[in-house]
DNA sequence: CAGTATCCTGCTTGATACTG
DNA sequence: CAGTATCAAGCAGGATACTG
């Protein structure tokens, strides 16, 4: 998941900062403590996590969750509205999934010109 | 348009880079200049603009048309690739509008953890 | 008109170490 | 386990001045 080889990020279309995107795909089948979600999200700092989660919740997308267990937890979830972003977010990965070819040609032919922004 | 007063950053859906969303509808209707494109986007700098174009036109979403008239001329359109990217960025918007209260209210009653990012 | 060039500030990201 | 603290590097964005 989330693999670096798979230039994702090639998408102009961007949800959130860097990582958050993923994050709600990662929440998309039910809730994931701080720990899992690092393992998909290959190469995470706690901090980019902790900062990237902050500010979905802030934004009411997300929620998290304190369990007072010995040993200490954290779960985080959808909210409605989070859970609510993911038909746009299909909307705009079919798209990127149908345009694959044509951004990946784009950016082939595009000249140093335009290379370095 | 564009008003900064009309906090539309506040959708966590982003296009490209900061101006490259706004570029996109300015085209929606039709080819623009430079300096044309630099109304709309109010206060946007021609460094600003130049580098999103350039980007814009790297990932094949728009095309740029020079004429070699006496006074230099330099037109922007959005390409085949580019405008079928208005449909997903519709569906986005919709989003947005729905959900614009939620959002604002999920702002509002952050909590200053969530805020200090 | 349609940009470049230069300088500057601040945000984002990462690496690393530490903590209740 | 779920973070926080600190440092450092890089890039984005703006202000301003200049150019073919």
């Amino acid at each position: 998941m989330f693999d670096p080889v798979c230039p994702s990020d090639l998408s102009p279309i961007r949800v959130g900062d860097k990582w958050a995107g993923m994050i709600i795909r990662c929440l998309e089948h039910g809730t994931r403590r701080f720990s899992e979600l690092r393992i998909p999200l290959r190469g995470i700092t706690a901090k980019a996590l902790t900062k990237s989660l902050r500010a979905l919740e802030r934004d009411g997308l997300i929620q998290r969750i304190t369990h007072l267990d010995r040993a200490r937890r954290v779960e985080y979830d959808l909210t409605p509205l989070g859970r609510s972003m993911l038909e746009p977010m299909a909307t705009m990965c079919a798209w990127a999934e149908e345009h694959w070819e044509e951004l990946l040609d784009a950016r082939e032919a595009s000249t140093p010109l335009q290379r370095a922004r």
